[in-house]
DNA sequence: CCGATGCCGGAATATTCATTCCATCAACCC
DNA sequence: GGGTTGATGGAATGAATATTCCGGCATCGG
């Protein structure tokens, strides 16, 4: 008796087994150590692969896989990979399993759980929301525009802040050359000044608008920077002349409007852009 | 070429394989047919059986499973069974060959409109995702904590700045007193030097750790300052020795991860402890 | 009624798979 | 520092699996 040390029987759902992998991890040999961390952040693969294709995708030895389920008092590996794969089987009752404890959650009425529900829910409707809205050819026009421009200005203020740092890591991380506008350094009006019609910006502000948000806007468009918007309303000042513009409405809980819609459109532009610049 | 007429590639996609199994189900040989009905109905046990296993519940031969695939024009029945196991596999990363393939397949569909699909989904279930693992404990206890910090330290590089830097944003609207680490300043760790146990910080890192957070949460945490950390999984190098952390497991589309779930998290914590303070 | 075509069942086969075994290696205690 | 214990990598093994093949059968058109 050496590796199997564990009296009682193993677990036989995915959740007890998997906080039993996290607490036992640190007393565990290195290469079991290291399928505990894999199994953990890769349940799907364990559930449908191959010993063979795990232990490489593991970077260990499929025999290890074996050692590892018996360590955990397993009679083998199949025997271990059947609890991943319950997990998968039956995610209805899972689903409600889900829902009721959460509602229990809620139902302890702290004030938490309510904030907590709350911007979840704001995400969610924020997405559904954003699907109706835009339109498919909106984004295969927005990033034509982007993808023809030789430097893309990222216009944001406060709240839109965060996603126009996104894009701007976003697009460097692809090779789009880009330049954010916004931070606190206060040499924007001139770094703007540069942009020229071949370039195009990005401007993203929602109300109240940041007023510098819209001068740098009107400012660019005006000298013929073709500019790609998103904003919160057909009447916001920052529709532009030239260039296309979204209408994206953020469902908010307590006056603090979600940010997912705007997220999940800035990826979704960013990566357009740039598969239209390989394509 | 008796069977396997049909000269298309076949589906990699459940759904359109569903679809296909259906309206084929009336011109195929009767024992294909009940291959199909039983396909349909019972998707989860043809995605983790073995032929034999259901066969036998389909009453038919194991071999007439390879025909029935070869007849939908795939290689085998190996290959058939992939496209059902990826249904399953949905849940959290990986569905983006799926979708890659989806987008060759559908190839008269605008690449942008399987682009934002795919990230909207991914949002929608970073949100699901988070709602199971999150627990209001977890919250509390994290708002009580930064509740009581003098001076709430934001530490977050690359994908993880946009959190901070909204965070940034919203605790100062609320009369939060926070300093934003990771902006291009550099004198970062001189700032963080001055932290002290009565202060508090929350550090938000994925993989790969950018090597930079994990210094400073190291740094600070060892300074007995307590510390929240936002990172996506329990074997993370960010986990403190001092304070609370959360997993939260972003969906990710073609390699870019959603920022959704991460978001609603900071939001809640942000207004809980700003209700923390006041009350 | 008879040939032809396509379908099916079941055995045979070739692969792939999980598991076991053993030699080597590293760590630790005496 | 030598001996022991436990961990690891990798080949060997035997079971299980998907697939192929072929004889027989039903169906259909003439």
């Amino acid at each position: 008796m050496t590796l199997d040390d564990n009296d009682a029987l193993p677990p036989r759902d995915f959740w007890s087994l998997r906080n039993l992998m996290v607490s036992r991890k640190e007393t565990l040999p290195k290469r079991l150590a290291q399928v505990a961390i894999y199994a953990v952040a890769n349940p799907d693969d364990v559930a449908f692969g191959t010993a063979a294709s795990i232990a490489e995708k593991a970077e260990v030895q499929p025999s290890t896989l074996v050692r590892f389920a018996q360590a955990f008092g397993y009679q083998g590996f199949s025997d271990l990979q059947a609890v991943f794969q319950d997990r998968l089987r039956d995610r209805t009752s899972n689903y409600s399993e889900r829902l009721s404890s959460l509602r229990s959650h809620v139902a302890g009425d702290s004030k938490s759980a309510t904030l907590f529900a709350g911007f979840c829910k704001a995400a969610e409707r924020s997405v559904g929301s954003l699907r109706e809205r835009v339109h498919v050819e909106q984004i295969d026009e927005a990033a034509a525009l982007l993808a023809r421009a030789e430097t893309i200005y990222l216009i944001g203020q406060r709240r839109s802040f965060p996603v126009t740092s996104y894009m701007s890591y976003a697009f460097g991380k692809l090779g789009v050359k880009s330049v954010l506008v916004g931070s606190a350094q206060g040499n924007d009006p001139e770094t703007l000044s540069f942009a020229t019609p071949r370039d195009a910006a990005i401007a993203i502000s929602f109300t109240p608008y940041a007023s510098a948000t819209l001068n740098y806007a009107r400012q660019i468009n005006e000298g013929g920077t073709p500019l790609v918007v998103i904003t919160d309303s057909p009447f916001s000042p920052l529709i532009p002349k030239i260039g296309v513009w979204f209408e994206v409405v953020e469902a908010d809980y307590e006056g603090f409007r979600s940010l997912s819609a705007s997220m999940a459109l800035a990826m979704t532009l960013t990566v357009a852009v740039a598969e239209a610049r390989r394509g």
